[in-house]
DNA sequence: TGTTAGCACTCATTGCCGTCGAGTGCTAAC
DNA sequence: GTTAGCACTCGACGGCAATGAGTGCTAACA
């Protein structure tokens, strides 16, 4: 399983190689680029080593050299060392977040954006769900005879929303009255402990105005359902129309075909993925994903998990984009903070 | 200009089967498929003529012949008759947005989405701007010491909201009585009346409380300017992958870049358009869509103008698209009195 | 024992025909 | 005005040889 370093310093030039240019490497391309002093016979049997080893495999008889996927795990996981950005763009990122650090929403756009940017491959940000917010507050407002509107706000400024219908001879005092003991009773908690069965009991216990706080009740109870979604936020789908492999449309037609579902992409990303840096090649993600790699990190946004990366061919400029995923986490987690 | 019976009779019988194939049609085709009573050489000699007249053309000259824009143009004016479809279909988009009626935001995605689906190719819809909707509501809501949220409501019930500094000594009751104050000053009035002087008169006028108020006419100013964006909805990109026109990896990132960016397609959708179904085909269109085609027609939201439609390859079925659309848009109408 | 030079072998790619067939334009006959 | 016939055009397709990159193997060398 330990290469020598020969070994290594060969399975490594065929890897940069491969990944720039997307064609099979041959021994004669490895002794001229990476200047060794070795003769491209001696790499010849190297490199029959190596693909008897299973690190490289071989398009057709008399063709050069790819990496294996098994070649591109030990590469990541023995030999790798992070591209680290330029302090430069790091700090443009830094700039955009405080510019618009009241939105939170338009902050999570601008990262996925920077991190497509930079790599060129496509970005995700799962967002996590807001379980834990603290319910803030609630209002019941007016909108037209029969109609209101329940808001919800988190702590963290989230704000939920939803129509209902009221009895139209519901006035705005009325609403307003209402809303008020909704707020005494939730002040303060958590969403997540705000469930369906509290809110049934809540419905009990009041008689007044039962057909107003029932509808708005309702309407509660699927804004925290939503509440309990998480959100993923996509950038730089176009990225991959660069790379060669995509030049299948069939492959292609796949992969946006995954991201056309917001649910698709979000169970088929690696799970388990802890505070570092993870990459998933290949065969190793479930089934639709099998021609991609996942570079994954995740991060704590109030005490839920969430998790930032880029998907990418398999023949992925690992470094670079490992570098530029953790760099953007660190990011984000001083921002959470 | 005007083709006599023959002549129109071959033009829609290669529009047909060129649509259908997207390969040249050649003469013998033509009387094949569409049983004329003559031969393939009057054909031919018809043909010839049509292209003269700028409605055919021909790939090189042992192909046979397919339609020119300018074919495509005098089918649509002169010949076309919009195909409706079945009354089932209708219905279950009706269903669909009475279910979501609550939520505008949805009933928006459903419609485009079906579009997409129905015609198999990409739907879009542009959402008006919301000047003309009333101020209906504004709250001052505190979240954290030094941390508070503007909240705007229309009358349709669309939210809008912007957190905002605050001095960390100012409770929330202070902020409601702001909020009293402001909606007595906004009361019913459109959003479009509310302009950039309005609310520095108002800033003038108060003298207390500077800064919160300062701060939340900052957030109001900025929240009206997003007001005045109309929002692109579309559905279905992936739908022109089966075009054989996109198989050319060029054109399909040309088309997926223009649907990128919110304001790109916005631009270069045809201008001026009234509540008829309008169809601008290939190069009709600005130079980045030239192409392609478009078939969309406008639709009244609370006195603003908005537009739905499909974007296909010029190859398109212009009788089941226009059909589709004038279809939905009349639901949409429906739905919006 | 590890390294290297030499050489035969493999195989994808390229360019070059020749054939095939769909489709045309033209002409002469109906 | 319509049609049949015929020569012509031109892209598509398949076979074929040349090319060249790259390999594996062997024998000689250090």
């Amino acid at each position: 399983m330990t290469l020598d370093e020969r070994k290594r310093k060969i399975l490594q030039s065929i890897i940069k190689d491969y990944v720039a240019t997307a064609e099979p490497v041959g021994s004669r391309a490895v002794v001229r680029k990476h200047d060794l002093k070795i003769s491209a016979a001696t790499v010849r049997n190297e490199m029959a080593d190596l693909e008897e080893m299973g690190y490289l495999e071989q398009p057709h008889t008399s063709a050069g050299r790819i990496p294996s996927e098994q070649g591109f795990r030990y590469y990541v996981d023995c030999m790798m060392e992070n591209e680290h950005l330029p302090e430069e763009q790091l700090e443009d990122l830094k700039q955009a977040i405080t510019e618009h650090v009241r939105d939170l929403d338009q902050v999570i756009a601008h990262v996925a954006q920077f991190l497509s940017q930079i790599t060129r491959y496509t970005a995700f940000i799962v967002v996590p769900s807001i379980h834990a917010s603290q319910f803030r507050y609630l209002q019941l407002i007016h909108l037209n005879p029969g109609e209101a509107l329940v808001l919800l706000v988190t702590n963290l400024g989230l704000i939920m929303h939803r129509r209902i219908d009221i009895p139209p001879n519901i006035t705005e005092e009325d609403l307003e009255s209402i809303g008020k003991l909704f707020n005494q009773v939730f002040a303060r908690r958590r969403l997540d402990a705000l469930r369906h069965t509290d809110l049934q009991a809540l419905k009990e216990e009041l008689h007044q105005r039962r057909r107003v706080i029932d509808n708005a009740l309702d309407a509660i109870d699927l804004l925290l359902q939503d509440s309990h979604e998480e959100r993923v936020v996509i950038s730089g789908v176009l990225n991959m129309l660069n790379e060669p492999e995509f030049k299948d449309l069939e492959k292609l037609r796949r992969f946006l075909h995954l991201l056309e579902e917001e649910g698709a992409i979000k169970n088929n990303l690696p799970q388990g993925v802890g505070e570092n840096v993870n990459i998933s090649i290949g065969s190793e993600n479930s089934e639709e994903m099998k021609d991609m790699s996942v570079v994954i990190a995740g991060y704590r946004s109030f005490g839920e998990m969430g998790k930032i990366g880029v998907i990418g061919p398999v023949r992925m400029e690992y470094w670079r984009a490992a570098g530029t995923v953790e760099a953007v986490r660190n990011i984000i987690k001083e921002m959470f903070q």
